[in-house]
DNA sequence: ACCTGAACACCGTTCAAGT
DNA sequence: ACCTGAACACCGTTCAAGT
């Protein structure tokens, strides 16, 4: 039976939540697969759109934030959504700050928050800017927190004293704040 | 004569600026130096300790912010200083970025953002918040921005409608709002 | 002290050829 | 249509041996 573009994601899934992003190499999904890694290009034009599809997934699990509350509720819940599904995959934040280069304008998370910033009075170009704060604040933030656990756990890197949820939430706020200011 | 460390860098930073981080191999700067690339070794422990130094040179390259104006303005300037380093150095922001990987705590520039906010009046804890916001969202940005030039000169992406220079700004606002809010 | 030579254990990608 | 086999052009890193 041939493989199929599904059966490829979900083999890059699980070598990547077992081993790791940096053993996600074509070779070792082939193995994976039970095929030689030349196979994989018939299916797929490259490592990259592999990677951007991993990225998409992921995205595509954050949560729409409850409609009946506030605007900046909804923002909240949405930065703090995203956060919470990068940190629930391996290298989450790894794997959506590699492939997305340049692509947050145009993803449904990107979208949504304009809208919601623009739904709460704002102007258009005020709701651009606030996506791009907020969106490249979150992500940088939780690539951070994510590969500094991947150091602890290697013995790579001290603990950080304090608490990272309160962190996150306290800069959230600060952007959060800046944009209904 | 005896290659030095700093030559090793110098060298590093003539392929980047030339070729781009991604022909920046240790057999390409081997080559670049006369010698074999097992020599560098003598020198360096690994390539991301290479990475390392690059990002702490040019993050060092910051311009410090006049200390008469207020904090804000201060902060500002620091902000729109790293992006324009960033910028001025060929894949500058994936350098810091790769190589970062949570140092933004210890890194100079992050001390000096606690200062300046903890100076215009805010308690530790919010100017700490502030340059996880603030140091996040340029670094990001400015990734995004660089390597979306970097896909356009490539011919992989269309270019961006829109000046990005006052992206920047706005987005910048938003957080700075935040902090004084 | 500093470097060479040779190896180890890999990469992503292409492409003719097979079934 | 889908895959194999084999190659191309590379990687980072180690380490005995040379000078």
């Amino acid at each position: 039976m041939a493989i199929q573009r599904r059966d490829i994601l979900e083999a890059a899934q699980r070598i990547v939540a077992t081993y790791g992003l940096a053993d996600l190499t074509m070779r070792r999904l082939a193995t994976e697969l039970g095929v030689q890694a030349s196979a994989i290009y018939w299916h797929v034009p490259n490592k990259q759109s592999l990677l951007a599809e991993l990225a998409d997934d992921l995205l595509g699990r954050v949560p729409e934030p409850s409609p009946r509350r506030r605007w900046d509720r909804q923002v909240e819940q949405l930065a703090t959504g995203l956060r919470t599904t990068l940190l629930g995959q391996r290298d989450g934040a790894e794997i959506v700050s590699a492939s997305r280069a340049s692509s947050l304008d145009t993803s449904h998370l990107g979208k949504r928050i304009v809208e919601i910033v623009e739904a709460g009075g704002h102007p258009h170009a005020r709701a651009v800017a606030s996506r791009d704060a907020l969106l490249h604040f979150v992500i940088g933030f939780t690539f951070d927190e994510q590969s500094h656990t991947t150091m602890v756990e290697h013995g790579a890197a001290p603990t950080r004293f304090g608490d990272s949820d309160a962190s996150f939430t306290a800069a959230l706020a600060i952007v959060i704040d800046g944009i209904r200011a």
